[in-house]
RNA sequence: GCCCCCAUCGUCUAGCGGCCCAGGACGCCGCCCUUUCAAGGCGGUAACGGGGAUUCGAAUUCCCCUGGGGGCACCA
């Protein structure tokens, strides 16, 4: 996108305050900008916006490190901690006081929370009804003397319109008449979001601001600030669409899994993950859905970014994550499931069972933790082994299910101990059932489940004495 | 209550005045393959929220309505 208003390279930020771990919407967030800077051949920035000191623990701070690490966005600076730039909030604070552009307010944040539900309950419009907005000097003395609280809060132009244009959605414009004054800096010194946010782009040259719409109307603020602090031209800010749930409300946890972390704790690549995030809210221009990171950069624009809110597919992400576990070069796959394994299993996973596990169900495998959960058969100690309920009853609801068991012990007692020895369907044949009747019930006394990873391959995995010890104990509890 | 944003299949989306009685993908349904379940192949179901206006022509432009979302913190 080339933007005659701000020549340079394109220098573009993630700014996350450290309150939790990486939630999806922001992961998309941070994945837009990455890819607008990796298009650009720009710079990628992280600073972390800790300056509520409430919320923020440094823990997170590593934590979405971590979370972006993993996603494979790699900054170019940073991370930045506002903690530690706060002379330069002090500073502009005391330039906008000194202009007159913000004044000392001594209300305290309970009473003007008390006003706005006043205000609310009275269908009113909240917002800082401007009770100390002009304060004489002498009055300022005696709630000073008081010993009252003292925040700094911006004043925001009493009429005219605000109006920017946004990269995704165009014009956008707001009157000030309808624009509260706000808070820049508490009663504790601290700054506030705006201020920090404001002096930060500026100082840090950010170019583009690429975030999420629910800080659309922020952005008015942040600009008058910016003009007050004499910050010269903006950056060019673009707003993308909020991620939601099935239901249209915000992503929450009652969705599902929307920390990153949880998606990896649950088996998805971080290049599924990337390539679905990347398609909540762009598209290229042709058909490509299986995209690579690279691939998704060089096509990635701003021009391409969609308005409304993209609703979170969890299936769709399965899928995703599907076509990535099958495009893995088997090795590769074998170590993203070897420390899995050891965590489920211990440390003493047997690698080349576990690689004949990847060679016989990588082309199934929606997750890397479905795939482990499909090998519990063969890595679980015989003690542990048991049939799951369901697939118990769907084994004892088997048409000659004695036979069957019978007979596939049978064969296997003496047959040649290799996929093709083992193939069962001439025994079923000569029984007179069909496999898609009586394999299921296979399926459970040897794999504990009716449906997993391929049964003939699987028995040549498990040997002959644990098939047939199963088997024999399928057959006991079918007597009981 | 006030302000802002948004509106194509169930979902993610393509479409930027005629190529669209709307294309792709996920899901779903059916068939094939088959070692259950998957995976794979083939086929099918399914959408331009409503009303005006502009135009020879509107999913595409404008207005209104309706609906959805976001914001209105000494959070970011």
């Amino acid at each position: 996108m080339d933007d005659p208003a701000t020549p340079g390279p394109v220098r573009v930020r993630f700014a996350p305050a450290p309150t939790g771990s990486l939630h999806v919407g922001s992961a998309r967030t941070a994945l837009f900008n990455w890819l607008f800077a990796r298009h650009h051949g720009g710079v990628f920035v992280l600073r972390i916006e800790d300056t509520d000191a409430a919320r923020s623990r440094p823990e997170w701070i590593e934590g979405i490190q971590e979370s972006l690490r993993w996603l494979g966005l790699d900054w170019d600076e940073g991370p930045y901690l506002q903690g530690e730039r706060l002379d330069r909030y002090a500073a502009a604070a005391e330039r906008l006081l000194a202009s007159g552009r913000a004044y000392e307010c001594f209300c305290t944040p309970e009473e003007v929370q008390a006003r706005n539900e006043a205000a609310r309950d009275a269908h009113r419009t909240p917002g800082y009804d401007g009770r100390c907005r002009d304060l004489t000097p002498a009055r300022r003395e005696v709630l000073a003397a008081e010993g009252r609280p003292r925040s700094l809060r911006f004043r925001t132009p009493d009429h005219g319109t605000s109006r920017f244009t946004d990269l995704v959605r165009g014009e956008v414009a707001v009157e000030w008449s309808t624009v509260a004054d706000f808070v820049i800096r508490r009663s504790d010194g601290s700054p506030v979001f705006f201020l920090a946010n404001a002096v930060d782009d500026s100082e840090m040259g950010i170019t583009h601001v690429i975030r999420g719409e629910d800080l659309l109307d922020s952005t008015h603020r942040v600009l008058a600030l910016r003009d007050a602090l004499g910050d010269g031209p903006p950056p060019r800010y673009a707003h993308l669409p909020l991620m939601v749930g099935s239901d249209r409300a915000k992503l929450s946890k009652r969705h599902g899994a929307v920390a990153l972390e949880d998606f990896r704790a649950g088996g998805y690549l971080p290049e599924a993950m990337l390539n679905y995030l990347a398609l909540q809210g762009w598209a290229p221009d042709d058909d490509r859905e299986v995209m690579a990171a690279g691939e998704i950069a060089a096509a990635f624009d701003l021009d391409r970014v969609t308005h409304s809110a993209a609703a979170f597919d969890h299936a769709k992400l399965e899928w995703m994550n599907g076509e990535w576990i099958r495009r893995l070069p088997p090795d590769d796959l074998l170590a993203r499931l070897e420390p899995r394994a050891r965590e489920r299993y211990g440390d003493g996973v047997d690698a080349e069972l576990l690689r004949d596990v990847v060679r016989i169900g990588q082309e199934r495998a929606s997750t890397l933790a479905a795939l482990v959960e499909q090998a519990d058969f063969l890595f679980e100690p015989d003690e542990a082994f048991e049939v799951a309920a369901d697939s118990w009853s769907r084994l004892a609801s088997t048409e000659r299910a004695s036979e069957v068991l019978d007979a596939v012990a049978g064969h296997l007692a003496g047959c040649e101990w290799t996929a093709e020895g083992v193939d069962l369907r001439p025994v079923l044949a000569e029984l007179g059932v069909k496999p898609r009747k009586a394999l299921p019930a296979v399926y459970a006394a040897v794999e504990g489940r009716h449906a997993g990873l391929p049964l003939f391959d699987s028995i040549v995995l498990l040997g002959r004495d644990r098939t047939l010890g199963r088997l024999a104990d399928a057959r006991a509890r079918l007597e009981t």
